[in-house]
RNA sequence: GCCCCUGUAGUUCAAUGGACAGAACUGCGGACUUCUAAGCCGUCAAUGCAAGUUCGAUUCUUGCCAGGGGCACCA
């Protein structure tokens, strides 16, 4: 419907000489106002130098003709909006097409053909993975449902740190604490911890940590590769169950380990094209001449930095993925790390620098403090679904519920605010199972599930349709724009918050009206099935779990 | 010191330069002998400060104030 809309307005604005101008077909921040909006007429105006409103009404009598009986309506209001309020038998139409569709209502088309990379979570074996990883898990899951929706082929990919001083001080604190054989991924995480602690207090353990941080680059100690490889598969499995968990999965990993060469032969190439320079012995990119600043590549040890393995990774990426955008989801600290790297690749290849982009995410800061290993206040992934879980329990004896509650409980808490931002957990309000929360959703979608339930066990409805249309009926038809603009512009948030305009609006609906046996029973319930239709698949895009009942 | 991000109701968050700045939590006040009360209805309450750009600014620009992040051999 948008789309015809603004297919309408472009013609109109041809007629009038006005060109191309970029204008808005949206909805009215109020229903009163009709369903759609657009703002041409106020653009037009300002490059044709005509009266707003005049240019408004040509608008207007120019889409009354072209949109012809899917509109009821056609207002000019304030300075020059021109408001577009659809038909009885449109929005009737969008409604049944919402509850015949099933699953695929609300799919684009825009990214058919499109093959998009995402690259999320990026958790480091050796240590347990924490909250941070699991925001990265969340948007990047959303990002790719959302992308996916739209059409495209998504390839999820996962980049993980397995070699590196964190992987030295696990391994030392293993040894330290006589453990031969390690077995979960807890005792490797207390051993990083131990290891981190003994690396900054002590001398001694420093310079031991180093040395087997060489070793494990060089690869050559029989005995600290055998124990690396059982630990880097140890925590490997449990990342696997965490994703299981999560509702996520991958189709390619990448590693540090295999990142590291290919980095490195790249930037020291780019040293001889001058791209690079060296720098008291290592090698630098003078990020100053962009405006950025400068940062070591390759260290006057000659191993590479993040930097460097980045340049890799993307690389590694072009070699095994054929991909025309390429996406990256990390914390927002590394912003300045990526405009560096960005900016040397762009150098380097900018066909690959122009197709990538970076998501970053906020950090979840515990309102008590900040939260850092060495303080020992971490709060591991899977230590936070356990708390929520046992939350959800107590209002829900099957566990499989109680984890469906809690996860989307986690999941909402997440992509309610736009990426970015920081989110101010607190164990006790942020987690909320009330109001403006993952299980409002749930609830309101169990619901409607429940009622439609019964219906089916009775007799035949009543049949009839009302004069006007609910509220409920004008928004449930937006939901293929909202889902395109949430791809479009990677901000899952807007999806979020109308799905809970939309379950407010069901539970009023719920609240007022009698369905089973009430007036226009068979229009009501295939409401109840356009609005289910609509909640189960904003939510599985989010990446939310859908509860048959709670 | 330099660069980036963020300042919206008591609190946590929304709002491609658009109409009366929306929710939720909290507070206060209600309804219901009915399809699941994790629900519904009502109500109090906000754009950090000062200029500028224009038909119109929470949004763009500048300055100030406050918070967070980044800034050469960690990731």
């Amino acid at each position: 419907m948008e789309q015809q809309i603004r297919k309408a307005v472009s013609e109109a604005l041809k007629t009038l000489n006005a060109g191309e101008v970029p204008f808005s077909v949206e909805r009215p921040t109020d229903l009163v106002h009709g369903d759609y909006m657009t703002n041409a007429a106020l653009v037009a105006a300002k490059v044709i130098g005509k009266n707003p409103h005049d240019v408004a009404e040509q608008i207007a009598d120019s889409l009354t003709k072209s949109l012809g009986g899917s509109v009821g309506r056609i207002e000019v209001a304030g300075p020059g909006f021109v408001n577009i309020a659809l038909s009885i038998e449109a929005i009737a139409l969008a409604v049944r097409e919402a509850g015949a569709q099933g699953a695929e209502w609300g799919k684009g088309s825009g990214d058919v053909g499109q093959r998009v990379v995402i690259e999320y979570t990026d958790p480091n074996p050796f240590k347990e993975m924490h909250i941070g990883h699991l925001m990265s898990n969340v948007v990047g899951e959303s990002l790719a449902r959302l992308i996916g929706n739209e059409g495209a082929t998504v390839i999820r990919a996962n980049y993980q740190g397995d070699v590196g001083p964190h992987v030295a001080k696990a391994i030392w604190g293993l040894q330290k604490a006589g453990i031969t054989e390690p077995v979960t991924a807890k005792e490797i995480g207390e051993a990083y911890a131990e290891g981190s602690r003994a690396y900054e207090e002590s001398p001694e353990a420093k310079a031991e940590i180093d040395v087997l941080n060489q070793a494990i680059y060089m690869g050559n100690d029989k005995n600290v590769m055998e124990f690396w490889r059982k630990g880097r598969d140890i925590s490997l499995a449990a990342f696997e169950r965490l994703y299981k968990i999560l509702g996520t999965h991958f189709d390619y990993y990448f590693f540090e380990s295999e990142t590291a060469e290919s980095g490195t032969r790249i930037v020291k190439d780019g040293l001889e094209k001058g791209i690079f320079e060296e720098s008291e012995g290592a090698v630098i990119y003078p990020g100053e001449k962009k405006g950025l600043h400068t940062l070591v590549f390759i260290t006057s040890r000659g191993t590479p930095t993040y930097e460097a393995k980045d340049i890799g990774l993307a690389f590694l990426k072009e070699e095994r993925i054929q991909s025309d955008r390429s996406i990256i989801v990390t914390a927002a600290e590394q912003i300045g790390h990526f405009k560096i790297v960005f900016a040397a690749l762009e150098d380097i290849a900018p066909t690959i620098a122009q197709k990538t982009t970076h998501v970053p995410h906020g950090f979840l800061r515990l309102s008590t403090g900040k939260m850092s290993s060495r303080a020992g206040n971490v709060i591991t992934a899977e230590g936070l679904i356990r708390e929520v879980v046992r939350k959800a329990s107590e209002k829900n004896e099957d566990p499989l519920i109680a984890e469906q509650v809690a996860l989307g409980a986690i999941k909402y808490m997440i992509l309610r605010q736009a990426p970015g931002s920081d989110i101010i957990f607190d164990e006790e309000k942020s987690l909320s199972l009330e109001g403006d929360s993952g299980p409002y959703l749930q609830y309101a979608l169990v619901r409607a599930r429940s009622v439609l339930a019964a219906a089916e066990k009775g007799r035949t409805p009543v049949g009839g349709a009302s004069a006007a249309p609910y509220v409920l009926e004008r928004i449930i038809l937006h939901f293929p724009e909202v889902a395109a603009r949430a791809a479009r512009e990677l901000s899952p948030n807007l999806l979020a918050s109308y799905l809970t305009e939309l379950a407010g609006e069901w539970n009023s609906f719920y609240a007022q009206e009698r369905i089973i046996g009430g007036d226009y029973e068979a229009h009501k319930l295939m409401l109840a099935r356009a609005f289910i239709n609509t909640m189960k698949n904003g939510l599985t895009v989010l990446g939310i779990p859908t509860p048959e009942r709670m």
